[in-house]
RNA sequence: GCCCAGAUGGCGGAAUUGGUAGACGCGCUGGUCUCAAACACCAGUGGGGUAAAACCUGUGCCGGUUCGAUCCCGGCUCUGGGUACCA
């Protein structure tokens, strides 16, 4: 019988829905193990190769879990809020609702033409009330609480004001924005606005006016990890800098967490240390300098790590936005600096990358007084000091500083070298090594020594503190759009209220007109009636990261109406042991979600500390794209082997009708309307085209369809060759040679079963030689697997089906547990032969076979020898030997005379046929 | 610039991490079957060399450690990813 592969997996998807083989629920009989995909945005373009590779691989790790006796989690779900649902509505007047939902439909047929084992009753859609409810539940449990660093953790704000009304805010050690000191008295006189002024800066879920990301041509603001060189990932526009009042998340406050516990986590090193350089903690102290400008003084705190190198400071720099600029600036230089500062803002955050060697700054006319050496040092201005990073001010020391010496070159400033023997006559030395000199009390010590004892000069003096800093900003939390989560929140006499618990969800109004109001508000403003109790609502909505930072733990429990989470399913599931996705998403998702979990942590409402236990990150999946070479001003095609003869331009051709890179100049000439009459310069009678390897996108015609693999191989064949392709995590361009290689092997795996076009196994025991090739395969498969090394599984599959075609194998005893083996791979070959076997239930419910080493043992003998002797090498002998000839082998050869030098051999180990190993 | 990962036949990639480099698959060559083709099966396939062997050479480049290096150390070149003035 033949291997027919489009019934059979039309038979076991149909099977497995029917029977909902793969939902779970909790079960404390068995140990739980969750296996999580990072969910999809349903994009219009559907599912293209790259796409399964993760799912394909969690999908094979989930089965084997199974196999091996664990209650697995494995559900789906859609990221669907997102701008581009919304762009296409503002052009087709589409409501992104109905977009979604079809992209939705399309993403779920092509996932199960691939035959995934997803719990799909568990399936969450970002853009669902039911679920976005839990969204704004939780940034309600944000916006309640704030951040208490001398415990470590989120406490409720009630607390807080309670704290407030006994003794003011002198003990409260809060991650928090700028707060004056109050007393009690003070707090209870105040009024309820200004109260909640303060609060405000309390809060974990705050509003505040920070400098944003802002993209005029998409109408909204973007996060740091939403821009990337200046435009937007999502569109390319350019994006500049604006100071806006935005929700914010105070991410920072976790800062340390967030750092320190990524050592418990299963991550790789390359993903740890992303996040690790993303949050950038940098030890250092934070010095007062004295400013005098114009018989006023004030005192400007800078941050350095190199509070060592105090004395080789030559002048001090402020940020352009910075607070001090306007009461630093002297009236003579007031004309400079502002025109210096307009000058700045024009230009966007893409000019400004653009130009990052280039040096400018203007003097703003005052002077500092260096508080250790009572040096007078000018004040600069420059946009090279960032407003957001420390107290946007900073000491400049040239000698050791790139930065500062740039700067110092550019402006003719003196440079002082403070480390024993470096040379800045052509450039800065920032290494933190060496001696330092010039330097009063610290002559002498290391830089490691000085900086240490430096600080706690400045800290006994009273002028300065240690202090730590970080690079991670808290999230900014508001979008102009549409397509997304509403905010609990209304504007009561402006002041922010949150929306009680009991009226979540909060829905989204239904809007016809996407495009931001009139008034440049954003789209909500165009809802009827957007308001709480006769008070306006919030118009921005939550960005994408707000739907899938808590996902993880809504599949625990999809249904719960009352909870996120219920306390029951989350102790049993605790969190994600498996999480397999791309690295795009290492500085945000992962971030944010980790941030999310830890919140909910302080809060008692998880279990876990961590969201995801193991991380694999899956490489991108690239297109093969083809090129024809059109001569310049004809409609004639010149083969790439001969192109450099002509002055040609590159053209992307559909990869549909090229075939080995060969075109098939009839199907081009009808792809498109103007090479209709093109005329081909031919090679040995056949179009070449040229080719390359890129990411993988309709405009370069390189897109490949899963589906179109299913129809012509099935989604067995598609899922072994994704993972035969190469390692996991490794980027790799799409490529069906070979795919025949992998779809062979399938149909030889199935002769096994059909061998005379009958099915039929034999009842006969197995050789030995046979139970070796099997229990070879079940300790490599086991141990692949775990490691997940799937590509050199699918070979060991191949050479074992090999090895038994070979012995002529069809006894039962194999070959039911070999097709246990394969079942993760290929689940619907799997299905079908297990029926066959006799099986009533899937082969979901069979165990993965024991392994038993005593099968797959070598004829390993071990020869005690009597020589003294260290020995450490291996020498081709013949099995047949026997133990005298060995010994005198061994001690004949000359390197065993060459390299004799005291130990002792303990044994000599004999492969058959193969090597002996002198082991000392 | 900085941080991380990588470089192995014509191609995708193996190699128990210091012990026969190139598993497995593709491609290619030859053969069997066939009127022929496809399918299938068998054999060969890093390069040089030979009638065949022997032999020589070979894991991006240069050097080192070792009896022995794809693997360890030092220095380079190139490719991919992250980041962008973070004081």
């Amino acid at each position: 019988m033949e291997y027919n592969f489009v019934e059979i997996e039309k038979k076991w998807q149909r099977y497995w829905a029917e029977k909902k083989v793969f939902e779970v629920r909790t079960d404390s009989t068995k140990p739980k193990y969750y296996v999580l995909d990072m969910f999809p945005y349903p994009s219009g373009a559907g599912l293209h190769v790259g796409h399964p590779l993760g799912y394909i691989a969690s999908d094979i790790y989930s089965r084997y879990k199974r196999l091996k006796g664990f209650n697995v989690l494995h559900p789906m779900g859609y990221d669907a809020f997102g701008l581009p649902a919304e762009q296409y509505a503002i052009q087709t007047g589409q409501h992104p609702a109905v977009t979604t939902e079809n992209n939705i439909s399309r993403y779920r047929s092509q996932m199960d033409k691939i035959g995934f084992s997803y719990d799909w009753s568990r399936e969450v859609r970002t853009c669902d009330p039911a679920y976005y409810k839990w969204t704004q539940w939780a940034f309600l449990q944000m916006f309640n609480h704030w951040y208490c660093n001398k415990c470590g953790k989120a406490r409720p704000i009630s607390e807080l004001t309670e704290i407030f009304g006994k003794e003011g805010n002198v003990n409260v050690d809060a991650a928090c924005g700028e707060v004056e000191v109050f007393t009690a008295e003070q707090w209870s006189a105040m009024s309820e606005e200004s109260r909640q002024r303060i609060l405000m800066q309390y809060r974990i879920a705050y509003q505040g006016e920070t400098s944003v990301n802002w993209c005029p041509k998409l109408g909204t603001v973007l996060a740091n990890d939403e821009v990337k060189e200046g435009l937007s990932v999502r569109g390319g526009y350019p994006v500049e800098q604006k100071k806006m009042k935005q929700w914010q998340l105070r991410v920072s406050a976790y800062a340390e967490r967030l750092l320190n516990d990524l050592e418990t986590l299963d991550w790789t090193d390359s993903l740890k240390e992303m996040q690790r350089n993303w949050i950038g903690k940098s030890q250092g102290a934070e010095l007062v300098f004295k400013v005098e400008c114009e018989n006023k003084s004030f005192d400007v705190t800078i941050f350095t790590t190199r509070a060592d190198t105090i004395y080789g400071v030559t002048f001090m720099v402020l940020a352009p936005e910075s607070e001090w600029v306007e009461s630093l600036t002297s009236t003579q230089q007031k004309q400079a600096v502002e025109d210096y500062i307009t000058a700045v803002k024009k230009k966007t955050e893409r000019e400004r990358i653009a130009e990052t060697h280039k040096v400018t700054g203007v003097f703003t006319g005052s002077y500092a007084v260096n508080p250790v050496t009572g040096e007078k040092l000018p004040v600069w201005i420059s946009e090279y000091v960032l407003s957001g990073y420390g107290t946007g001010a900073i000491m400049a020391v040239p000698a050791h500083d790139s930065r500062d010496y740039a700067f110092a070159k550019h402006f003719n400033l003196p440079i002082v070298p403070v480390i024993e023997g470096c040379d800045v006559s052509q450039e800065s030395f920032d290494a933190k090594d060496g001696i330092m000199c010039n330097s009063g009390f610290l002559n002498g010590l290391s830089v490691k020594e000085a900086i240490p004892a430096a600080i706690d000069y400045v800290e006994q003096k009273g002028i300065g503190k240690r202090k730590v800093n970080y690079r991670l900003r808290d999230a900014i939390f508001s979008r102009q759009r549409y397509w997304g989560e509403p905010f609990p929140v209304y504007f009561k006499e402006g002041v922010a209220t949150a929306v009680p618990e009991e009226s979540l969800p909060l829905e989204l109004p239904s809007i016809s007109d996407f495009r931001p109001a009139e008034s440049g508000e954003p789209p909500l403003a165009r809802a009827k009636d957007w308001t709480y109790n006769g008070y306006p609502l919030e118009k921005s909505t939550m960005p994408g990261f707000a739907g899938s930072s808590a996902y993880y733990l809504r599949y625990m429990d999809p249904h719960n109406d009352t909870a996120l989470v219920s306390k029951e399913a989350n102790d049993y599931w605790r969190n994600v042991d498996l999480y397999i996705g791309g690295t795009e998403h290492a500085t945000g998702h992962l971030i944010y979600s980790r941030f999310w979990n830890k919140f909910l942590y302080d809060l008692g409402y998880v279990c876990e500390n961590e969201p995801f236990k193991k991380l694999i990150n899956q490489g991108m999946i690239q297109g093969r794209s083809n090129f024809v070479y059109r001569i310049k001003n004809s409609n004639t095609f010149v083969s790439a082997g001969l192109k450099d003869q002509y002055e040609t331009t590159e053209i992307h051709v559909d990869i549909n009708i090229v075939h080995n890179d060969r075109l098939d100049i009839e199907a081009f000439r009808h792809w498109m309307k103007e090479y209709e009459s093109a005329e081909f310069i031919l090679e040995n009678g056949e179009y070449v085209c040229g080719y390359a390897v890129e990411k993988m996108s309709k405009s370069m015609f390189n897109v490949v369809n899963p589906d179109r693999i299913c129809e012509e191989y099935g989604a067995d064949t598609l899922r072994l060759y994704e993972m035969f392709l190469g390692p996991l995590e490794q980027s790799k361009p799409w490529d069906t040679k070979g795919i025949d290689g992998v779809h062979r092997f399938l149909r030889k795996f199935w002769k096994l079963y059909f061998p005379q076009d009958e099915f039929s196994v034999s009842e006969e025991k197995a050789t030995a030689a046979e139970l070796k090739v099997l229990h070879k395969l079940i300790a490599k498969v086991q141990s692949d697997i775990e490691g997940f090394s799937f590509n050199t599984t699918v070979s060991a599959f191949m050479i074992a089906v090999n090895d038994l075609s070979a012995l002529k194998c069809n006894k039962r005893e194999i070959l039911d547990q070999l097709v246990i083996l394969l079942s993760p791979f290929t689940p619907h070959i799997a299905e079908e032969i297990w029926e066959y076997l006799g099986h009533k239930e899937s082969i979901s419910f069979a165990h993965y076979p024991e392994y038993n080493a005593a099968y797959t043992a070598e004829d390993t003998f071990e020869y005690p020898v009597s020589f003294n002797g260290k020995l450490r090498f291996k020498m081709e002998l013949s099995r047949s030997l026997g133990k005298e000839e060995i010994e005198k082998a061994v001690l004949n050869d000359e390197r065993t005379e060459k390299y004799l030098v005291s130990g002792q051999v303990k044994k000599i180990i004999v492969v058959p046929g193969k090597i002996i190993n002198v082991v000392c």
